[in-house]
RNA sequence: GGAGAGAUGGCCGAGUGGUCGAAGGCGGUCGACUCGAAAUCGACUAGGUGGUCUUGAAGCCGCCUCGUGGGUUCAAAUCCCACUCUCUCCGCCA
């Protein structure tokens, strides 16, 4: 959510926003909206106040007074009045906040402007994709071949994008998730969290999955609870509605959790193997900062990211997503794209973004200053650190060998209980 | 799922129709004392929002908020209704 000041003073910023974005927003409807709201919001508080003093003077006027019933009855008008106009701004504000809670974020000014994924500048690349003396195979052939993937009976079970994982595969996973939780928290410095994987709605609302985007989520039949898309929406909402000393800033937070995905508008893309999956395991990082930071955050973050892939010597590039292209909540967002050698490309692998204090005023996270002793927004930043199951067919298409079997990364090693191939 | 108790400021906790945005305590900030600190003493210390003034901040005036939403009343933390959440007991259960 953006600060309705800035709508009312520069709506012109609004508006290059949103062509920046490709975005529509009635714009028009909203500024009406808020000058209707405060001539409503001046009548209603007036005509309050009056009322308020009647009151007083009623308290202190004497039973037997005749002018006691006489203003009695003047405040009693005063009040049916008042309920009116108190009806009517109730109306003007849903409507408003429902309008306000569509508006996108505003980007940074070095964010690129630019239209779809074509106009996303690279900014750097790390390792060389590997050259094979063969033809690469794609993941879901050789996580079928090896008997460790499993997407016939995925199907079976659930329904097409979901894939069962079986033995070494399986086991890939959860060595995925413990040497990242383990790197983020012993290196990194952040705290693990363990937390829900359904929350109400108004946990959506606070980081922008909701309103705009339920579509994309799962939710549950005859409660208010929904499958998080990623642990960006409980990590961030940890701390909705509280004021936080400055010193508890700034806040490093990770957790392992699936995420659910309805994948609504993305027939036909990725269809086969797991890339693209209604359920997948993610390792979440999530910063809540001082707004004077968060740009640092945001690049440590991102490098935080990058170390796995390192480690893993899995090669990557950095992209900045521009204008067109970056995420509703978001103010600024590099990708990390993963080598995937059958495609001959980089894939999607990470998103770390900056919301700067977007999310924040939708949840009500503030801190209290320490020198002024002020009440301001935090800034909330979230990546990927990183999918585990695009990061588990980057190994199996990285380390492929000719004969079908897989080395495992050496520092994963540990973690397979001393397995080197899969084999 | 059944029965009962509760929800008040950063925290604890008092408050059954007007003098209450709210006693008292804790915590915090500032000041006095001190070479410094502790102890002690004093002052200040909820959030949101509209207007006004201003380059801005501060200030000033007002409105709203005592779990949430309605209702009664000139007037509600206080009375009524509904809901949510928390706790205790029972049932069920990994």
């Amino acid at each position: 959510m953006l600060d309705p000041k800035l709508i009312r003073e520069n709506p012109d910023s609004i508006r290059t926003m949103l062509e920046n974005r490709r975005a529509s927003w009635p714009i028009e409807e909203a500024l009406a909206l808020d000058t209707r709201r405060r001539e409503l919001l001046a009548e209603a508080e007036s005509l309050k106040a009056m009322r308020n003093e009647g009151s007083r003077k009623v308290a202190a006027l004497k039973k037997e007074d005749p002018e006691k019933a006489r203003l009695m009855e003047t405040l009693r008008e005063a009040g049916v009045r008042v309920k009116a106009l108190d009806a009517e701004l109730a109306k003007v504000e849903e409507r408003f906040e429902e309008l306000l809670l569509q508006l996108p974020n505003m980007p940074h000014p070095s964010v690129p402007v630019g239209v779809d994924e074509n106009d996303n500048p690279e900014i750097r690349r790390w390792g060389t994709p590997p050259s094979f003396p063969f033809p690469p195979r794609p993941h879901w052939e050789i996580g079928e071949a090896l008997g460790i993937m499993d997407f016939d009976r995925g199907a079976k079970l659930a329904q097409a994008r979901f894939t069962v994982l079986r033995k070494a595969g399986a086991l890939l996973e959860r060595a995925l998730i413990n040497f990242m939780l383990d790197l983020h928290t012993r290196e990194h410095g952040y705290e693990e969290v363990a937390p829900p994987f359904m929350v109400n709605s108004a946990t959506m609302r606070g980081t922008g999955q909701l309103p705009k985007f339920a579509e994309e989520l799962y939710r549950c039949e005859g409660d208010d609870l929904w499958m998080i898309p990623t642990a960006e929406v409980p990590l961030t909402n940890l701390r909705a509605g509280e004021i936080l000393k400055e010193e508890e800033l700034p806040l490093y937070l990770t957790a392992y959790t699936p995420c659910f995905r309805r994948e609504a508008g993305s027939y036909g893309r990725d269809v086969r193997g797991m890339l693209r999956q209604h359920q997948f395991d993610k390792v979440e990082m999530v910063k809540i900062v001082h707004p004077d930071s968060s740009y640092d955050e945001l690049e440590k973050l991102t490098s935080n990211a990058e170390r796995v892939l390192q480690i893993l010597g899995l090669p990557y590039r950095v992209i900045c997503l521009c204008t067109g292209d970056m995420g509703f909540a978001s103010s600024k967002t590099y990708d990390i794209e993963v080598w995937l050698p059958s495609q001959g490309k980089y894939r999607e692998i990470s998103s770390c973004s900056n919301c700067e204090d977007f999310q924040a005023r939708r949840m009500n996270t503030r801190f209290r200053s320490k020198d002024t002793g002020k009440i301001r927004f935090v800034h909330t930043l979230n990546g990927s650190g990183i999918a585990i199951g695009r990061c588990l067919i980057a190994i199996l298409e990285n380390y492929q060998r000719e004969d079908g079997s897989v080395k495992v990364p050496e520092p994963l090693v540990p973690y397979m209980g001393g397995l080197e191939e899969i084999a």
